[in-house]
DNA sequence: AAAAAAC
């Protein structure tokens, strides 16, 4: 059981050594993979089988080819392309799948050499015994591609823009050098780092700051630094300034440091390292002014900033760029692109009404819980965890920003603790969230940006285990059907022949989807049809087959329920 | 290009 605890929370490593004899426990009682429709709940078994995650973590997909990640090219600049020797698997157990091997791009002036062991960050940086030895602790054992790259350019208090695909160990990669240079807690008598916050970490939503806390933790065991995951409570907390003069480090939303700035309960003019993690989330539109803001307030001048994401788009990297001083900027793999350890498929499902019997007809084979769900609002997401409960799927669990902290926190837990076979959530599920043992991913509405799809689908696929990612697509989505499928090609995954001939669409076409949205959807579905009819008419009948099963199904079921029988154990 | 998330 404590084992099932630390291999299903985010950031522990699976040591199978250490748990050998509960793997082997485990595998003799023979855990039958979950049917949606005939399931219940075993009493007092030892080992639910919904609990048996050991066998994703001897990875049991099916293997597939890796396509050689390629940098981009650019003339002009300063450049270094070099090819990783190392794996980015942080867990070396001889077993343990091999990590792809990224090419790293780095482009900057004086760029440090990268690391090829933490041990060498002792005697070049004189990291403490006590962060190498916590890294040991926590089944880091050597570093990933960023980490090689990123932790010695951090560690020269020099300025980063690192891009690295999802679950790849950027956290680590800013955590380590910001708590190396923390020194002293500042509470105590020998701190020489003058007084208040001295470090400041930005992410998008409340449960991945939450999850940086609990990686800065495990970090930070052994030592009485201050770090305060931000909140209205802690905030409420660093009123009082002897209070908050005690405080190392601060991991936040922006929101809510700009609230506690403007009440006047926080100073930040001591702060010497910034992060922001998802860094283009957090530089657009509706999160950049709070940023800004946040950014103003620290007035250091020995300020060092950093900016982390897998994937960047132009104009954000523009705006990141201009934030920071003589930058150095590194490329793991390809930006904006999926690992091709993530099997991807594109699913066309017509309209909306089809979705549910496809995803239901999906649900009633084996499949790899938890299995993650994203929709594109907070009402969709809880109508749809309520239709699959009705429809007799177990432990189905909603996430939605709408839903108070409490519920969100504890429907996280159950994540964490396995007990979520599948997961419906809108995009505050989408980034950073590193729940191990998700093996599955499913776009049920299909996402808006390239990026989105990148993140969400990066939910699966960490730290080195395959993963898989099916995206549900309707006529409506057709205009940007093609840019997702050139960037499942490019990430070595396969799609059919006849949506990369589709035309392109062109940006009048998208800017007019905004306003007349329908008519110009049902114009591109009509090209669909022109591009390959009888693909377009199979898919239809498939799609028709579909529904008709799940009406068959719904009838079987309404005969077969008796009132008594059985209760599902619907917690959404 | 557009919703969600941030308090």
């Amino acid at each position: 059981m404590e084992a099932f605890h630390l291999l299903s929370r985010g950031g522990v490593k699976f040591d199978k050594k250490k748990f050998k004899n509960d793997v082997e426990l485990f595998n003799g009682k023979k855990a039958k993979e979950p049917k949606a429709s005939t399931s219940s709940h075993a009493a007092d078994s030892e080992l639910p089988p919904e609990l048996n995650f050991f066998k994703y973590a001897e990875g049991g997909a099916p293997k597939r080819k890796q396509s050689a990640a390629d940098g981009e090219s650019d003339p002009k600049g300063k450049k270094r392309k070099v090819d990783e020797d190392e794996g980015e698997d942080q867990d070396q157990q001889a077993d343990d799948p091999p990590m792809p091997r990224h090419r790293v791009t780095t482009k900057g002036s004086n760029v440090p050499e990268h690391v090829e062991t933490f041990e060498a960050l002792r005697e070049r940086y004189q990291l403490s015994n006590h962060l190498l030895s916590n890294l040991a602790e926590h089944g880091y054992k050597r570093p990933t591609g960023i980490q090689s790259y990123g932790i010695p350019i951090l560690m020269e208090h020099r300025d980063l823009a690192a891009i690295s695909p999802t679950g790849t160990g950027k956290t680590l990669s800013y955590l380590l050098p910001v708590m190396s240079a923390l020194g002293a807690p500042a509470a105590s008598s020998k701190s020489d780092t003058g007084t208040g916050v001295r470090a400041l970490i930005l992410a998008p939503t409340r449960e991945l700051a939450h999850q940086i806390h609990n990686e800065c933790l495990k970090l930070a065991q052994g030592r009485k630094w201050r770090i305060v995951l931000f909140s209205k409570a802690t905030a409420a907390t660093l009123k009082d300034k002897q209070v908050r003069d005690k405080v190392d480090l601060i991991i936040s939303t922006p929101l809510r440091l700009v609230a506690s700035l403007q009440a006047g309960h926080l100073e930040l003019n001591n702060v010497r390292h910034i992060v922001l993690d998802e860094a283009d989330r957090m530089l657009d539109a509706e999160f950049l002014e709070q940023v800004q803001e946040v950014i103003a307030a620290c007035t250091h001048p020995d300020v060092q900033k950093a900016v982390f994401s897998a994937t960047l788009p132009a104009n954000a990297e523009k705006v990141a760029m201009s934030m920071l001083r003589n930058p150095i900027r590194v490329v793991v793999g390809l930006k904006d692109t999926p690992l091709p350890l993530i099997a991807q498929s594109l699913t066309y499902v017509a309209d909306d009404q089809s979705k549910l019997p496809t995803l239901l007809q999906y649900l009633s084979q084996p499949y790899n819980p938890p299995l993650l769900i994203f929709v594109s609002s907070q009402p969709r997401a809880t109508s749809l965890a309520e239709e699959l409960v009705i429809n007799g799927i177990p432990n189905v669990d909603c996430l939605h920003a709408g839903m108070t902290k409490k519920e969100r926190e504890d429907a996280v837990s159950r994540m964490r603790r396995g007990e979520s076979w599948v997961m419906v959530s809108t995009e505050v599920m989408a980034r950073g969230m590193d729940f191990k043992g998700v093996r599955e991913v499913i776009n049920y509405d299909f996402p808006q940006s390239v990026q989105s799809y990148v993140h969400r689908i990066g939910r699966t696929g960490r730290a080195g285990r395959e993963g898989k990612a099916i995206t549900y697509f309707t006529d409506l989505d057709a205009p940007f059907l093609k840019t997702i499928a050139n960037v499942i090609l490019q990430s070595g995954s396969t799609v059919p022949e006849w949506i990369l001939k589709l035309p392109k669409p062109s940006k009048m076409k998208r800017k007019q989807m905004g306003k007349v949205k329908r008519a110009e959807a049902v114009n591109n579905a009509r090209r669909i049809g022109r591009m390959d009819a009888i693909k377009k008419r199979e898919m239809i009948a498939g799609s028709k087959r579909r529904k008709e099963k799940e009406q068959q199904r719904k009838e079987r079921l309404a005969a077969a329920s008796t009132p008594s029988a059985e209760g599902t154990n619907g917690d959404s």
